[in-house]
DNA sequence: GTGAAAGCGCTAACAC
DNA sequence: GTGTTAGCGCTTTCAC
């Protein structure tokens, strides 16, 4: 790897005038030749590392998100990446499993690697963000809010829960349970406080049993909507708080003999790759994609220097089918 | 940000010293006391921008792969993770869209940021991997072979196509159809060599029309599957090369009043999510995980020094349905 | 076992 | 517009 050093050697010019070249300030144009010249000759690449040393920043953004096997992660990852590409940031993607001490490791990375930014959608309250964000390192906060105060983009999830669950009561359903997800993470939270609301409103029944917690994976689901049948008055229809819980409880339904054009379905998010999904089932689709441009677009305001107050913009939710 | 020089002031020792202790050098009893306690009360955290440029080599790999939505590729992400992540290693996800000029822009970052090694699913053999191995990183295709002389771990592709084939002459047919993925790319060319081989060696019918190319993607098998079904001839099955185009021919076929169970359906890799899957197709089953793992072994026995000449390791794949 | 000091490759005053 | 120089924070000889 050329050094600055030997490029401005070979161009007969100083390290200098080598660096205002490669950051793009004033240069003669005879000493750009040769610069430029030279530098092709030695194949020679900035070496970043030095650079960001000097600059105590970087190019790089952190991405941390829960779950990469999860679509809807990774479609709003897409989103950020798509975005920041074009501002010339590139992006380092961090699965945090949701796992608060992987969580508080790659929080930490960021800092000492410099990075300009850090996106994350937030495995628990726990993560130290005062800290990252007092050392100037702006932070936003994606899919789930946080009790500090950052930037954050995030969905109207109440109203989603409540699209969802109304459409069970409009298709006929009166016994409608909740999968929700773990306790505590406020997206699915929300997304079940949006149920319980339309529940009480229409005072239909809600059984302790009618509402189960489980992970965020398929297999909470799918052990979710067995428990759920298995009762001695099992609900007529069922909505998950998320896309892969779904696909579980469709699963156990399917397993079960259970006709899903009859007993209900309503997920919040998609079925991924589903396409044999029954009309029946209602998803109510989530903006994943525009989350993940909109958080980079306020980074990068952030990174630019903007200083204002920290905003919270919260995206709508539509139904899909 | 506290430094190692104000950590070593407060602890009454040498930077020296603080830089031993924090590499696990040996220093006395009590210096370390004095030092972790100086470190605590700082918050000190190593900034390894300086470390880095200062040894030439970090603790993080680059893993590029072509579609962060593709679950073969996540699943294989998360299995080069774990192995990393065990080892004391981050990994930064890129994601190249199969785009030789971002493939190459991420493997010059990867060199200019000084990672300890790069694992790839080149999306070409455009991508100049002699430059990077020749500045000493280590690198380690995965799931595609390039020309040049780095390891590789990939799965035996044409044994693959040839079982898949293979279940579906067993199952009855005889005009089976190809969805290829584009020309040139190692894995699915061999994949469709196993079924070519197949047909040719039972003397089966291949019409120009029964081999389509497509993109990896569930819009290019959809496409495909709707051209071969509007064939005069038609084929009564078909062999995708991949799970996501497996997808959309089976979307197609739905769609088209196709009957999966009747129509044969064989796919190299596994339907993701779809545990509505008609029994009646035939997977694949590819060691998306395992192939990660494998690779992020042999990338840090690389990194650890090991010097002996490339290695292709081929795993293999298993009938799952 | 410990400290002093040089230097990794770059950028940003500062002087010209 | 251009060169000189100091230093970003760390590791690592080299003496002691």
């Amino acid at each position: 790897m050329a050094t600055i050093y030997e490029v401005a050697k070979l161009a007969g010019v100083s390290p200098a005038t080598v660096s205002r070249f490669f950051n793009g300030n004033t240069v003669s144009p005879e000493k750009q030749r040769a610069v430029r010249d030279a530098a092709a000759k030695l194949a020679f690449t900035p070496n970043k590392t030095a650079r960001r040393l000097r600059k105590q920043s970087s190019e790089v953004i952190a991405l941390l998100i829960p779950d990469i096997e999860n679509p809807f992660f990774t479609a709003l990852a897409r989103g950020v990446e798509d975005r920041a590409q074009a501002a010339g940031f590139s992006i380092v993607l961090c699965n945090t499993d949701d796992d608060p001490g992987k969580e508080l490791r790659y929080l930490q990375i960021a800092a000492s690697e410099q990075m300009a930014g850090v996106i994350l959608a937030p495995a628990s309250d726990e993560a130290d963000l005062g800290a990252i964000a007092s050392l100037g390192s702006p932070v936003v906060a994606v899919d789930r809010t946080t009790p500090y105060p950052v930037d954050a983009v995030k969905v109207d999830n109440r109203a989603a829960g409540i699209a969802a669950t109304t459409a069970l009561f409009d298709a006929g359903h009166r016994r409608i349970a909740c999968i929700a997800g773990p306790a505590g993470i406020e997206s699915t939270e929300d997304r079940f406080l949006g149920w319980r609301q339309v529940m009480t409103a229409r005072r239909a029944a809600m059984p302790d049993g009618y509402l189960q917690h489980a992970n965020f994976r398929a297999d909470g689901g799918h052990a979710a909507m067995r428990r759920l049948l298995a009762q001695d008055e099992p609900p007529d229809a069922v909505l998950t708080t998320n896309n892969l819980m779904g696909v579980g409880a469709l699963q156990a339904m399917v397993e079960a003999g259970v006709d899903p054009a009859r007993f209900g379905l309503a997920v919040v998010g998609e079925l991924p790759f589903l396409f044999l999904t029954p009309p029946a089932v209602v998803q109510i689709r989530l903006p994943a994609r525009h989350l993940g441009t909109t958080a980079a677009t306020m980074l990068l305001e952030r990174i630019g220097g903007d200083a204002q107050p920290p905003r919270t913009i919260v995206l709508r939710a539509e139904r899909a089918s």
